[in-house]
DNA sequence: TTGTATGCGTTATCAT
DNA sequence: ATGATAACGCATACAA
């Protein structure tokens, strides 16, 4: 069934069709007939049809490293619930892990396959930016800060800034690390910046068996507790990048019966579900992650409108959730 | 940059350019030519184009409640990485727990919007059924067992009787049930009456206050627990129907200092991230959730490749995990 | 091995 | 207010 079949059977011609379609006006009288046959048939007009030749896809594409975590799947509900109501779709553009698969994407959708781009981001490297270059139609970054593009990210110094000077008020004396790859900026450099410039405000002295660089990982944290235990004999906190981090962490120390809090207080990022069922539950900070997916959401839109022609940058906050891990 | 121009610039009919492209046989010189084009102008063709000629979108549709739930984004992650050797995309169709939604995804999708459907179901109703019928690519369920559908579903009620079994092979007498509305067939129905049949052979007597249902949530495990708690007086085990309900319930005897596993044992059915991590480790039946994922895509892959014509149904085993929440 | 011509289903332009 | 026609970018039947 096509737009030629419906206009044949309603006695009009197919541009009356199209017009009745795209609320152009139509006499009542073929309007009433053409409802009529458009109901006896169930049509539905094909969007392939209507995008080859309106350039125009209603969908977005979102490229994301794992779709089963527990932050990235929040931030793609945020999306998807919001590009919903612009009556938009999403098409998913899962990488898992493998970068390779994100520049793949942005190959595969430049070429206006989608009518706009969201990119939740872990590394940017120089073939990503060379990709996002040739991209004509909007993007926008999610977790990542990164110049030129329209960002919607968190608060990562601020922070990883917070929790250490928490876990400073709370009169620990040294404090360990344990974090990921700088290669991540977000992640692994802000948040590790936060946590030095802390230890520097309040004139710590920084030493470098205190910090421990990692995977995003329960088993790296394990080992990143591990080599900190052992080479810091008066250790007292921990604060660690990532909640998964801190899990692990947690491992290593309740294995090793060292108590938490009043050995070694931990505290890290994310709030996620396993936060607060760990025993003793974990002081942690809070990211709107569905929020984020909703702000994106929101400024690709205003950019398909037309509406947000310049760049913007959209730092989401944080707050701290006092549990049990630190004393 | 289109076909055309690509033909163009490689001196060659756009025909010859299209054969490149789909595997039909070119002149060696012509295929360097073409290919060095294509790769100065990083040209890909307009799956529009190609959809409206063809009739293949190569994109799955996929229907599910919520994608930020650990168990459905890792059915998900199998979904999306399985069809994507096959260069198949996903499109997402998340419903955001509105039944409603679920219709307009399958009414949106049948008029050859994707290739075919994966729908991640949880309450099947007529109106599903009705719109289902007039969908005529292939459609396969996964989560729940549907007459006249390729499903792709966990063996329910066996995961349910062995929990039931293995509490009653660890010398409990007074087992309560916490579980979800049977209109949810796989979770609520089956899992209800694996616990049912479970009692009955091993010749325990069934009472009502036994059993409590409510919905998928921590919160709602709690107020299971606690009914089940002031109900019963010799309470000694529950078996829940998901981790999170058990999780609620867990919360609920800690907080009343009832030991878990010492004077009421806990089961349950997920194995998720936190059963591993909260305190004492929750005893858990393992679902094979990707797999489901990867099945239901080779599934719809060989049904589009017209190699699977028939009904299939695929029951998925479980696995039991030990830990430490019964004794 | 290559090229010409046609049509997929729609919308936009222009004329009536 | 309506209709004829062209064009979007591609694949395919057919001819060469």
């Amino acid at each position: 069934m096509n737009i030629s079949k419906i206009a044949e059977l309603a006695g009009v011609s197919r541009t009356t069709v199209s017009r009745f379609l795209n609320d152009g006006y139509v006499s009542e009288a073929n309007r009433l007939k053409i409802q009529k046959i458009i109901d006896e048939t169930g049509y539905v007009p094909s969007s392939y049809a209507q995008t080859l030749r309106t350039k125009k896809t209603n969908l977005i594409g979102v490229i994301l490293p794992k779709i089963s975590s527990e932050t990235i799947s929040r931030v793609v509900d945020g999306i998807s619930g919001e590009i919903g109501k612009y009556g938009y779709n999403v098409l998913l553009g899962n990488t898992d892990l493998d970068i390779e698969k994100e520049i793949e994407y942005l190959n595969i959708f430049k070429n206006n396959e989608v009518d706009g781009i969201i990119f939740v981001a872990t590394v940017i490297t120089k073939k990503h930016l060379e990709m996002m270059k040739k991209i004509k139609r909007p993007i926008v970054i999610v977790g990542q800060n990164v110049e030129n593009y329209s960002c919607i990210y968190h608060d990562d110094f601020g922070a990883a800034y917070s929790a250490v000077r928490y876990l400073i008020e709370n009169d620990k004396k040294n404090i360990g690390y344990i974090g990921v790859s700088e290669k991540d900026v977000a992640v692994g450099k802000e948040r590790m910046n936060g946590y030095l410039k802390a230890l520097k405000d309040y004139n710590y002295e920084l030493e470098k068996e205190r910090i421990q660089i990692g995977e995003f990982s329960t088993e790296s944290g394990y080992e990143g507790c591990k080599a900190l235990v052992q080479d810091n004999k008066y250790l007292d906190a921990i604060f660690c990048a990532t909640d998964s981090i801190a899990i692990g962490a947690m491992e290593y120390l309740k294995k090793n019966n060292i108590n938490i809090p009043k050995e070694i207080a931990i505290i890290s990022i994310g709030d996620s579900r396993v936060s607060k069922v760990v025993s003793p539950k974990l002081t942690t900070i809070h990211y709107h992650y569905k929020t984020s997916g909703i702000e994106a959401a929101k400024l690709i839109i205003s950019k398909l409108q037309n509406k947000d022609k310049e760049i913007k940058n959209i730092k989401l906050g944080y707050k701290l959730k006092e549990r049990e891990s630190i004393q």
